[in-house]
Order: structure tokens, then C-alpha cells, then sequence
DNA sequence: TGCATAAACTAATGATATTAGTTATTATAA
DNA sequence: TTATAATAACTAATATCATTAGTTTATGCA
């Protein structure tokens, strides 16, 4: 029999697993299973464990940037980072799984992962042009930035947070702080 | 023949191999063959591997707490915050695997795990008492905190930042950007 | 229709955690 | 000091993984 399976549907299948009932839980076995096929037969798609977890990382990263680009658009100053921010942390509420797949990408990271990590970095880079931070700060700043968001969502992912209903706001007044904060110091 | 094993020797065993290769290479396998005996002999001390990775996830945490509150002996207001983000990045920076045991505890939590973690956040909460932030702000901006600090060891230990040496510098500089703009909201 | 390729299969291996049952060592109480 | 109970090691066996090798079957194209 023969099930015309495509990467694509594999790394789908992955996806599907890590969201549902956890990333650990992405095993050759599970997801051959879900495809109905056995085990070995998923050597013709991927090389192997490793290899569907990097080529998962990577379409992970892919969906995350492209939300976060979307979630931008049409703001500027505080309020795109706080857009930004919020789409970050409900990427990771919709795909914990994918979110882990992101974080738990082993070394050496594939090349378009890098770029695409890139890409997420610039976004940040350009959303903050505006404020007019010396450039030798700006590395500063956005690291915090990102660190902040990065740690909300990671947080929360964690059930590191008591009550998730006014995380948002959370995240928002944290933002707004930190902005304000930064722009005091450099007008 | 007879090793003596100790639960605390196996813990401190898997903290080892933690930090020294890595969370995902603590097996009973090279627990096992760290300490001189056979795999089975492990379940003398500890219940299996889920169990021993909680066990080192209590030991783990217990470590962050001292040392958290070693730092903040001393100081007060944005400072007293500022010694705590960089203790706890210095603490990931000498105990990746530590951290990584901390962040990857599995449910349910033990629950000397979850006071630990409480013993942390109420350190935060005392520190920003100074400041005067009205009660129901304080829990947004003790997250706000809590998550920069948790963000930036957590990226760093990803490998998430470019250049490491002024990583501490980026935090200090983050910190104080966030306290400054709190401070100016509510007085 | 025939052939090359893609994609499934079976069988086998080695690493792992785990359980059951056994033996040896140590500590303690008579 | 010796007998006994406990502790902590062991061997043997099983189940689940990932992985490799070799084989078969289905598909698409010349």
C-alpha cells in the first residue's frame, strides 16, 4: 500500500503532536502511527528524528515571524511593540508545541532557521528607529525587548503565571513602562 | 560490593552530567556508570528518571533561591533589582543544566518546588515595596520583572544572544529603563 | 506496455527505562 | 559476639525507542 505521504504532511504531523500533547511526545513511532505507516517508512521523508525536529523548528520559526510581521503592521512607536508583544504571546497560548520546537532547536541550527531568527530581529531593530535611541544603545534596548517578550511567553508556556486572564495587560503595561523609561533617557 | 550511594550523591551526579553535557544526557545510564554501579541499582534511591529529574529540579531551584537572596543583601530600590537579574543570569551562566532541570519540571510540580518558586517571587515582591506601587499595579510589574530576568538567562542559555560580554550591561541598562519608567507612573 | 523511481514494507540491532526476583553487605539488637 | 533485619547491590527479562539494511510494491512516464 502506499500512503503518498509529502514532507510537508510530515512535518504537519509533528506540528500537530507537539501542540496537542507536547513536544517530548514527537517520536518517530507517534507520528508514523498518525500517518498510518510504520516507523521505518518515514526514512524516505526525513532523515530521522533530529532531522524532523530542526525541519519542524524552522517551520515553526516561519509561522511566528510571519504573525509577527501581520501584527505589526499599521502601528508604530509603543503601541507596535505592545501589538508585536501580544501576538508573541498568543503564538506561543495557539502553539506551545511549535513554540518548544523553536526553543529546543539543536546546534548546529539550519541555515534558514538562522535567517529567519534574523528576520524576527529586525523586526524589532526597525519598530524601534522611531524612538531615536543612539545606535549604541539600541543593542541594549532591544535585547530587552525581546528578552521581555521572550519571557512572558516562555513564562506563561511554563504555567510559570498564577492567572493567565489579564496577561495581556501584563505584558502591555510592562511594555509601556520599559518604553517610557527608555524614551526619558535619550530626549 | 557496595557503593554507599546516597540520594543526594545520585542528585549531585545527575547535576553534573546536567551542567557538564547537558539536561538531555542525564540517563540512568550515565548516572549509573558515574557512580560505579548497574542501571537497576538506581531504584534503590530514586523512583525512576521522572522522579530523579524532579528531585533535580527541587535541588535546582533550592540553589537559585539562595543565591538570589545572597544578592539582594544589601540593596534597595533599582539597584537591589539590578544585583538580582544579574545573580540570576550569573546563576544560569554556571548551571545551564540546573536551570534547564528548573524550567523542564515536569507535572505536578513537587510541592517543595512550588514553595521554592514562591520563595522567589516573594523575594521580588519585597523588593519593590520601596518603590510604591499601588497593590493591584504591583502584580503586573513584579511579572513585567520577573520576566525580563527569566528572558534573558533563558535566551542566553539558548544561545539566543550574538556577543555574551556585555550581556550583563544590557540587562542593568534594561532594568533601569523598566524601574525609571514604573517609578514615573506613580509618583 | 515496460521500466525507473518513489515509497511502502519486514527483519534485525542497539540503547533505553523499567520490573521482578536474588544475593550480598551492613547495621542493629539479643 | 552472633543472629537477624534492613539496605543496596546484582542478574535476567521485557517493552519502547531510533535506526539500518534489504525487499517489495505501486506509480508515473517514455
Amino acid at each position: 500500500m502506499r500512503a503518498g505521504i509529502k514532507p510537508e504532511i510530515v512535518i504537519a504531523t509533528a506540528a500537530d503532536i507537539a501542540d496537542r500533547i507536547g513536544w517530548e511526545q514527537i517520536t518517530l513511532a507517534n507520528v508514523a502511527g498518525q500517518l498510518g505507516i510504520k516507523t521505518p517508512s518515514l526514512y524516505n521523508h526525513v532523515e530521522g528524528l533530529p532531522d524532523l525536529r530542526q525541519k519542524l523548528a524552522l517551520y515553526a520559526s516561519e509561522q511566528l515571524r510571519d504573525q509577527l510581521h501581520d501584527a505589526a503592521i499599521g502601528h508604530t512607536g509603543k503601541q507596535a511593540f505592545i501589538e508585536v508583544g501580544k501576538a508573541y504571546v498568543a503564538f506561543v497560548r495557539q502553539h506551545p508545541g511549535l513554540y518548544e520546537a523553536i526553543n529546543r532547536v539543536s546546534e548546529p541550527k539550519p541555515q534558514m532557521f538562522e535567517q529567519t531568527s534574523e528576520a524576527i530581529l529586525n523586526l524589532f531593530i526597525r519598530l524601534m528607529q522611531p524612538l531615536g535611541i543612539p545606535s549604541e544603545e539600541a543593542v541594549h534596548a532591544i535585547r530587552g525587548l525581546r528578552s521581555m517578550v521572550h519571557g512572558f511567553a516562555s513564562l506563561e508556556a511554563m504555567g510559570g503565571f498564577q492567572m493567565q486572564e489579564d496577561l495581556m495587560e501584563s505584558l502591555s503595561k510592562t511594555i509601556t513602562y520599559y518604553i517610557d523609561g527608555l524614551s526619558k533617557h535619550f530626549n
